[in-house]
DNA sequence: CCGGATCTGGAACGAATGGTCCACATCCTC
DNA sequence: GAGGATGTGGACCATTCGTTCCAGATCCGG
């Protein structure tokens, strides 16, 4: 009964997300979100809340979406290295000087930016975290099943340590490391992975 | 000639740097930075003339102070490697729950919140990123010759890829990896550095 | 001790912020 | 096709933002 929403949640979330992962949470207005997502504020208050709830949205989509998608790739390599490989030089080919932001930017945002202030934020900050060590924890131990990496390291102990290069190469990136020096960490993390 | 300044402006720097790390630089308004301070709007506009350029005076006093005390402290350890395994373990402690936020902060936060919209912030999160791989490229150099970390390693990646710990392990601080797991990063960095 | 330069507190500014509200458009149900 | 529930655009709100300004306090050199 009544009328229908004449948009879709989740596109508006996407573009909320890509406005939040490019400047941040503070520094975006609620007109900029606005004209990313083409709602209007009524719109936008009916279906969120407020601007804090729309971010929270934005980075629950994000993990859901992302997270999914990370380990579906990482699962259909055709070797668990060859998929980590993958990720890491794509996390370090963000540190391109022309690159567009990508949306892996968003959760490293949350954390830096809004977490120490914003309970809300440190858990999901927190959640992402927990569900990237694991996604990766498996990685290793396959890896380790394969082959390509000793079968006597600790493979959370590995996870944690790709997570670290992952998020350091991140901030790294917005402080302008450059790219050739990104896809060095990348490929030294890797290098050390295997021995 | 006229009245002097009743203030210290390195200690006003200090101050305001502790705020504008512990908030960020979009969520610390003037009336915090006045509170922070101790000083009037005026006297902040007239030594500063901005709020943007109270955070750049901020951000240039914590790379002229912090680095050279990170140097200093680096070149006194009894051995190069001491030297870095202490620093690591600092920024590792950051990551403890009740931990007060640590100035080092600043530059990531710079980094990751500001310096994609601010050209002048962009800058600086690169000279102090060139810095500290200066800083650790010497130290592993020193830690070579002293027989610590193997000869035919090259130094300027080993830097790199402590620098990308010590940006991974600030942003993982503040994304909720607690202590033990960012001990655990900084302890696995070091262990493969030496061999 | 005075003249003048400088500093300082607080009031005031316009602009922009996040958030609310309502008249109207829309579209489903019956 | 009428009734009613829901969505939407844009005007509007109070507040806070960064910034400016000035009257008066302060302290230097001579």
């Amino acid at each position: 009964m009544g009328r229908p929403l004449s948009y879709d949640r989740g596109d508006v979330l996407d573009r909320a997300l890509a406005a939040f992962g490019a400047t941040g949470y503070e520094a975006t207005s609620l007109q900029d979100l606005v004209d990313a997502t083409g709602l209007s504020r009524s719109s936008l208050y009916a279906a969120f809340g407020s601007k804090h709830g729309l971010y929270l949205a934005a980075l629950d989509r994000y993990r859901e979406r992302g997270h999914a998608e990370l380990a579906r790739r990482l699962d259909a390599a055709p070797r668990a290295l060859d998929g980590l490989r993958a990720y890491l030089a794509e996390v370090a080919a963000d540190a391109d000087d022309g690159a567009p932001p990508s949306p892996g930017c968003l959760l490293t945002n949350a954390a830096v930016e809004v977490a120490s202030r914003d309970a809300d934020t440190a858990r999901r900050a927190r959640t992402a975290l927990d569900a990237l060590l694991d996604i990766f924890q498996r990685q290793v131990e396959r890896a380790q099943r394969e082959g390509d990496v000793p079968a006597e390291a600790e493979a959370s102990r590995l996870a944690r340590s790709l997570v670290a290069t992952v998020y350091g190469l991140r901030a790294l990136a917005k402080a302008g490391v450059g790219r050739e020096g990104a896809e060095d960490i990348a490929r030294l993390e890797l290098e050390r992975l295997t021995r």
